[in-house]
DNA sequence: GTCTATATTCCGATAGAC
DNA sequence: GTCTATCGGAATATAGAC
């Protein structure tokens, strides 16, 4: 059952396998076994070019969480007005999350597993850097531009709307009654909506 | 390492010692031991009570996903006017979660694990009523009460906002620099809230 | 009902030929 | 670099004594 792409060097086809099959069962339900097979590739194989499940998984883990932080600090540490931040976050992180909707949920689950270690292991420090969107928030609010609100509130609410839809993707649409194409014209709608409605409730 | 109540029945020992360790790794990654660790027994008799580990899981699922649906069927189909419906539900739910804070993400998770027979297998067509509160929704619209949003959008708003601070609580705590204590404050804070926010972000 | 001991399957990892 | 074959341990499940 190999899926990927035959012209790619072995390494890349691991690493698109291993990809595939950690986000879709996570660390401890993943099997080398079905990475190998997705691959086109031995087992074997696997270890030779990782040592190991864990080394394989981190790799993974790393590159897949922290590919947009980056582009979120640079937006977050901008000159932008916090509306500006609030609509661009939304439109780009929904748009990111519409090419790979199960990202999210598996960062978010195996972060929970391993609460601790795992994090200083992983990111070594690196997070998204809040600090000036907060400050923004502080400065509105004591400017009387927007309504008084604890900053990490609103930027919670902010998070959770854009991040939740695709956590809870399948009872979503189970929910709603509705297939793909309805799902995805539901997500393709909170790009503009969900700014709108965050802007909304906390002007005056 | 045993952590359950002794005056217990081995039956509740079990299942007690079972929320807690699937709750925390899931279903791929607890282990029959740790179960029966935690329950203070041996493993044979896990299979004694319930035949695999399979059936198990399912047992503690079950219980877990559906304790929560009659009372929101109850609320949403309600006579409440739609204001009210969302400052329970919030206000309920949050508080509901503040005791139990791994018990959404144990669940979103095993989801998205099986996304076809799975919810069949386990709810067996039980679900989420969300048809009156759809049509409240569309009602207020109409009337020019509220402005125009489709209803799915709010729904989805709402319940975002009550369970993503939860599915994503180490997350939010890193972010934050918050511990357990400023955690739990925010969360707190969240029951009025989010129906607040909400309702300003509609209200014409 | 509860235990110890054991069967059985599965899976990560390695050895060694090509 | 890539394969086949296999080791060794871990995990689910069962047998059988008490």
């Amino acid at each position: 059952m190999a899926k990927i792409q035959q012209d790619a060097t072995t390494e890349e086809r691991i690493l698109a396998a291993a990809r595939k099959v950690f986000i879709s069962r996570g660390m401890a339900g993943a099997r080398m076994q079905d990475i190998a097979d997705e691959a086109g590739i031995n087992k074997a194989l696997l270890h030779y070019y990782f040592r190991s499940k864990e080394k394989l998984f981190e790799t993974i883990f790393k590159e897949l969480s922290l590919q947009f932080l980056p582009r979120i600090n640079a937006l977050f540490e901008s000159d932008l007005s916090l509306f500006q931040k609030i609509e661009i976050f939304c439109a780009e992180y929904i748009s990111k999350m519409l090419e790979n909707p199960f990202i999210p949920l598996f960062i978010v689950n195996e972060i929970n597993k391993q609460p601790d270690v795992f994090l200083k292991k992983m990111w070594a420090g690196k997070k998204p850097i809040v600090g000036k969107l907060i400050q923004q928030i502080d400065e509105e609010v004591k400017k009387g531009n927007i309504k008084k609100i604890h900053p990490a509130q609103l930027l919670l609410n902010m998070v959770s709307m854009c991040i939740f839809p695709f956590i809870g993707k399948p009872l979503c649409q189970m929910v709603m009654g509705i297939n793909e194409t309805g799902y995805r014209q539901l997500m393709e709608e909170r790009k503009q909506l969900v700014p709108q409605f965050i802007i909304e409730s906390i002007r005056k």
